[in-house]
DNA sequence: GCCGTTTTCGGCCCGACTGTTTTCAGTCG
């Protein structure tokens, strides 16, 4: 299907059929995505475990819907394929193959139709208060005909909900403690990996006061690297747990104790974050780490793995089960415990459930992994000449305390008037500053001419192509007419890549994290034009960007493009953020070898040709 | 709903904690 005939899809279709809805947000102008599939099969989910379907056959929706986000190919490439079946891909059977097929094809599903029929959308709302699950929630609904959070208070404040059965006093109050918390969106609830970062640090270093604890590491998706988090797991192993459980209680961000057992506790903070600590024992530290630090999906695997080996791994260890009798077979590192099961110790990054038990299985080993210690030149930055803070000198300065090689200046074009974007006139002589700084650096240190000139709304650069010829590095950005549709905004970017002069293109899909959603743009469309055309992408390594995401740079490797890591810093200090690029990367499993900017500048320019 | 050296049925990861119970169901991670 053409992108006008996807565009003059009407409005009864049923993923644009509630466009005043907020069930959608995204437009119906949009051809059947991976993504939009996946966030239906995520609805069905929702759906069929409000019903209390078989929750296999919830688990089975909420599989495929993760696999068919993480999947780098289209599915509806390969369902117009004759060569291929969407049964090829673990996890899709034949029925959902009919129902992403009916989806494609269609653009509806009257399964899905049905069931929102019968389940009102806020009742779903219901599931975000802590404590109230599926279960609870429908007799909430099916009993007091409760449908939104605000009728659930009511009733709660009416003392109505503890008459239910399983319901008590108690219920009701932890309901209205609840009633904020659901009320902010999921978004508003996971900070930026370096925001909790900084938080993971002081916690750290508050802990350390308490003497005797032996090991501690934090786990979850914070030691994954994921680019925001949702909470905190901390693990201990100390001489004395109710001592470090104390002194958890008293870090000074704590505004309450959620639960404490022997073994967990949980605390809330003052923002709202959750934090949970676990205590264990030495023997099962490893265990507990690789246990705690998921995914979810990544555990189930290995504990299959386990089952499949006549053994059981949990939170305690790996233990080989024979009739009734269980023996620990080990447990105190992640390493014994994977290699108990013959796998390798995966990097936290790779923990997803995506492509690592593949490697490990078909290659015997896995990628290597790209670090910060691989980097070699930082290829986007500004300085005071637009919106940045500090002089090119000082800049280099910066790049040289951080082991860096080489960097390109690339200050915004003129479009951009905000940050006093440069016209040829300024960038010539910028340019020319650039050579006399050179000059003054002798060897050993490059600086790049660069820009980071927009691509115009109506298509086309932002500066004449006579000048950027001149240029060494020319980064391609995206800044206006972001909302623009699909077609447009794809072969405004494409236009871009087939540009001779353009090297790359920045933040590719210009989303901001928990703040604005990507461009409509057709990323397979970017990416074979950019393999076509042997351009280069970024990952800007912002953290409120991570632009490309991690499914994307696994996509650019798969069609492989070379990525550069930048970090588009404005001053020097910005240039620090290099590391959650590089944690990104590794995300996405790309070595050394995939991230451009890894080479020497000579060596990189070899790419190109 | 998926999957198969258990192959068209019968499994599908596992434990801690809480509240409402009086032995356990629901929720969470």
């Amino acid at each position: 299907m053409s992108y006008a005939a996807a565009a003059a899809g009407k409005c009864d279709l049923i993923l644009g059929g509630k466009c005043t809805s907020a069930r959608y947000h995204l437009s119906h102008r949009l051809l059947m995505s991976n993504a939009r599939i996946a966030e239906i099969f995520d609805e069905i989910a929702d759906l069929l475990e409000f019903k209390g379907a078989n929750p296999f056959r919830v688990r089975a929706y909420r599989n495929s819907a993760r696999t068919i986000r993480n999947y780098s190919e289209s599915l509806a490439h390969i369902l117009h394929d004759a060569d291929r079946k969407l049964t090829e891909i673990e996890g899709i059977g034949k029925d959902l193959a009919a129902k992403i097929e009916m989806l494609v094809e269609t653009n509806r599903l009257p399964m899905l139709e049905e069931l929102r029929s019968e389940v009102p959308e806020s009742v779903l709302a219901l599931l975000r208060i802590p404590g109230l699950g599926p279960k609870k929630a429908a007799v909430l609904h099916k009993e007091l005909g409760i449908e939104s959070l605000e009728q659930l208070k009511q009733a709660c404040q009416a003392q109505e909900v503890r008459g239910l059965k399983g319901f008590g006093a108690k219920t009701e109050t932890l309901i209205l403690e609840g009633m904020v918390f659901a009320q902010s969106t999921a978004s508003e609830r996971r900070i930026f990996w370096a925001h909790a970062d900084e938080l993971v640090q002081e916690l750290l270093k508050h802990m350390r006061l308490c003497s005797g604890i032996i090991e501690m590491e934090m786990a979850g998706s914070y030691r994954r690297g994921k680019e925001t988090v949702g909470d905190l797991d901390m693990l201990v192993v100390a001489t004395d747990g109710d001592k470090v459980m104390d002194q958890f209680a008293s870090f000074g961000e704590v505004a309450e104790t959620i639960v404490r057992g022997s073994t967990k506790m949980s605390v809330r903070l003052e923002s709202g974050f959750q934090v949970d600590l676990r205590v264990v024992p030495e023997r099962s530290f490893g265990a507990a780490l690789q246990y705690f630090t998921g995914s979810k999906e990544h555990n189930v695997i290995v504990r299959g793995r386990a089952k499949q080996l006549g053994m059981k791994v949990n939170e305690w260890g790996v233990f080989r089960t024979d009739e009734d009798q269980e023996e620990y077979v080990t447990g105190k590192t992640e390493k014994e415990v994977y290699a108990a099961l013959g796998l390798p110790e995966f990097p936290p990054e790779l923990r997803e459930a995506r492509h690592e038990f593949e490697w490990a299985d078909e290659q015997g080993e896995l990628p290597e992994l790209v670090t910060l210690k691989d980097i070699h030149g930082d290829l986007h930055m500004h300085t005071e000449a637009t919106d940045g803070k500090a002089t090119i000198m000082e800049m280099v300065e910066a790049a040289k305390q951080r082991g860096l090689k080489y960097i390109a200046i690339t200050d915004h074009s003129q479009r951009v008037s905000m940050a006093n974007g440069l016209d040829s006139e300024r960038l010539l002589a910028q340019w020319d500053e650039i050579d006399k700084v050179n000059q003054e650096l002798g060897r050993g240190f490059l600086v790049l001419k660069g820009i980071e000139c927009d691509i115009l709304e109506k298509g086309g650069m932002d500066l004449p192509d006579d000048v950027l010829a001149q240029a060494d590095w020319v980064m391609a950005s995206v800044h206006y007419g972001q909302k623009q549709p699909r077609e447009k905004i794809t072969g405004r970017i494409v236009e871009a890549i087939q540009n001779p002069h353009v090297s790359a293109i920045s933040h590719p899909t210009g989303r901001l994290l928990n703040k604005r959603e990507a461009y409509q743009v057709d990323m397979e469309a970017v990416m074979r034009a950019a393999a076509d055309q042997g351009k280069f992408l970024e990952l800007n390594a912002h953290p409120a960007r991570l632009d490309l995401n991690d499914i994307h740079c696994a996509m650019a490797k798969a069609h492989g493009i070379p990525l550069v890591i930048s970090t588009d810093a404005h001053n020097t200090e910005g240039l620090n953020v290099m590391r959650y690029g590089i944690l990104q990367a590794r995300r996405a499993g790309l070595t050394k070898e995939d991230v451009a900017n890894t080479r020497t500048w000579t060596q990189l320019k070899k790419l190109t040709m």
